[in-house]
DNA sequence: GCCGTTTTCGGCCCGACTGTTTTCAGTCG
């Protein structure tokens, strides 16, 4: 039995499922909440929980009391609940997907299911269509039409978006309409502005004397398809690829506490109001109170001061400790920031599968005022990429030399991509290897090994002497590929071990490794680089996502390598490898 | 179902918006 089935993921999943069917049974709120909460808790340990389960340190959770504990036990070791087959078998198997649907909730859904019989999708889209669901209590024929359109809706858009097709959308907009009548502030807010990887909308804050003008703003723009609301401060509108964005207009005097508000995390919240309440304050989007006594919050930090803690960026409030940091006064305030990275690691040219020729890759980060650029394209196993072989990579040294001539600006260093073959070996003879600036050692093909095999491959890669830096190490594409079944605990220990960088890849198909990867990185004592994995010159703009995924993490600038400087950098890869970089 | 130097019982964040309402319930964030 793959142990991957029962990972934190599902154990997560079937309580959010139990939470959903108490939610349809109309169980207390706060009942469901705990499972949500437990969901919650069990994600946030990560790769860990099989540790916990084993070590029966559950209950030591917050939000976890002894029931759920056992609970998620049995689910960690059998795979099912009976508490949860018996809420499947009292309901119709899809009828969960409902609740996906736009204006449904559990109780509309219940109703639908208890008065018409109405348990999945299709069996809504007929009731709809013959006029059942109009007559019942609660629905009239603006729901019936809502309805329709959500179906349509569900089809076409339901899955979440990556963050690296939505951001550069959110940002045109906000500067769209910063420039609306009256706009004294704005920013983008919710899970965008926290960069969490894939996002469901976009929520945009606004501060403005008159909220109309802006509101109207939106709501004429080009490229919104629909209105879905509007109203004194709030518009919704969908745009034409069916993206929704919500924006709040406020008086500025209440700008601070609405971007914080919608910023979110829900979870991260929850412990700011707890630790108000200690504090006999309380915290809504209009602002923190003492009792009748609105107080001043011109900037978020203001709010975190009146609560006794650091202020907290906004990446981190995700209630993964960050809450207890910034109380003690341990939250790092060095967290690594893109403008710290000084030199672009993991770029291709067209001598492999780049875009962009040597030339124009290190015109392109000269450009962008960039220190050093490494030269890292395939090597020969990876055919489908033009991979390098011996000889070709030191044809290429020639030209690297050429173009170092042409533009100094930027320090050019000799680099390979090199593949990670099936068996762990490297790809390319050491000799060839040794004269290398870097090397970054990566999995491109055999993705599907079981995760022994996987494992003891990264491993052996990991133990090799020339291997600096571990490239996009799960090797997961965002909503195509699932991460390898790689057992990162070993990974993350031996790479400390041996000294060998972790790469976090900032290219927004990939963010590998991501944050809660960072996480467990750091701790076990790993460095990281921050990679743009770039095939053309457009993507030294990855190292945007590369450092912001690093500081979502919790990376320091000092955890990073290339926040160093082209002589500390390389002294950095050498301390592993004395022999390095001596050009031959 | 969780939690506790106010509580082992009784809280648990809360306001905007919408539609079906004639005073409010449900959904959403």
């Amino acid at each position: 039995m793959p142990t991957d089935v029962r990972d934190s993921a599902f154990v997560a999943r079937a309580l959010r499922d139990i939470a959903l069917y108490l939610e349809l049974k109309g169980e207390n709120a706060f009942k469901v909440r705990a499972y949500n909460l437990a969901a919650d808790r069990v994600l946030a340990v990560g790769e860990r929980l099989a540790d916990v389960v084993r070590e029966g340190r559950l209950a030591e959770l917050p939000n976890i009391g002894q029931a759920l504990a056992d609970k998620v036990v049995t689910l960690h070791t059998r795979g099912t609940l009976p508490l949860l087959e018996e809420l499947r078998a009292s309901y119709p198997p899809a009828i969960l997907a409902l609740l996906e649907l736009p204006d449904l909730g559990p109780r509309k859904v219940a109703a639908l299911w208890t008065s018409l019989g109405v348990g999945s999708l299709p069996a809504l889209e007929e009731a709809l269509r013959q006029g059942r669901v109009r007559g019942l209590k609660g629905f009239g024929e603006k729901s019936e039409a809502k309805l329709l359109a959500g179906l349509e809706q569900y089809r076409s858009a339901h899955a979440r978006r990556r963050l690296g097709d939505v951001l550069p959308v959110a940002l045109a907009l906000r500067d769209e309409l910063a420039r609306a009548p009256g706009v004294v502030r704005i920013e983008v807010a919710g899970s965008v502005r926290r960069f969490c990887e894939t996002v469901s909308d976009v929520d945009v804050i606004a501060s403005a004397a008159e909220a109309a003008p802006v509101l109207e703003a939106l709501a004429q723009r080009p490229g919104v398809a629909t209105v879905l609301g509007k109203g004194d401060s709030k518009c919704s509108v969908r745009l034409q690829d069916g993206l929704q964005v919500d924006l709040r207009v406020l008086p500025d005097e209440d700008f601070a506490t609405a971007l914080h508000h919608f910023t979110g995390s829900k979870a991260h919240h929850v412990r700011l109001r707890g630790r108000a309440r200690d504090l006999g304050l309380t915290i809504s989007e209009w602002g923190v109170f003492r009792g009748e006594e609105k107080l001043a919050v011109p900037e978020e930090a203001a709010l975190y001061r009146l609560l006794g803690m650091a202020y907290v960026p906004p990446e981190l409030r995700e209630d993964a400790g960050e809450f207890e940091a910034a109380l003690a006064g341990t939250l790092p305030t060095d967290l690594v920031e893109p403008a710290d990275i000084q030199g672009a690691v993991h770029a291709h040219t067209t001598w492999s599968d780049g875009r962009a020729s040597l030339l124009d890759m290190a015109r392109a980060a000269a450009a962008r005022g960039l220190a050093y650029l490494t030269i890292t394209d395939h090597s020969a196993s990876a055919g489908y990429a033009s991979g390098l072989s011996a000889e070709r990579l030191r044809q290429q040294w020639q030209e690297v030399d050429a173009v170092q001539a042409q533009v100094p600006q930027v320090r050019l260093l000799r680099g390979l991509e090199v593949d990670i073959l099936q068996n762990g070996a490297l790809d390319l003879p050491d000799a060839l290897l040794e004269q290398l600036d870097i090397v970054i050692a990566s999995v491109h093909v055999r993705h599907g090994q079981d995760a022994d095999a996987m494992t003891a491959r990264v491993l052996r890669a990991l133990d090799h002497p020339c291997t600096d830096v571990l490239g996009h190490p799960t090797g997961r594409l965002l909503q195509r590929r699932e991460p390898s079944p790689l057992r990162m605990e070993e990974v993350f220990a031996r790479a400390a071990e041996r000294g060998v960088a972790l790469e976090v890849n900032g290219n927004p198909e990939r963010l590998d490794l991501h944050a809660a990867h960072v996480r467990a990185a750091l701790s076990a004592g790993c460095r990281l680089v921050a990679g743009v994995d770039a095939h053309d010159t457009a993507s030294f703009a990855n190292v945007d996502y590369a450092a912001r995924t690093a500081r979502k993490g919790g990376a320091r600038r000092s955890d990073v390598l290339n926040t160093l400087g082209t002589e500390a950098f390389l002294t950095a890869l050498r301390e592993r490898h004395p022999r390095r970089g001596r050009r031959g």
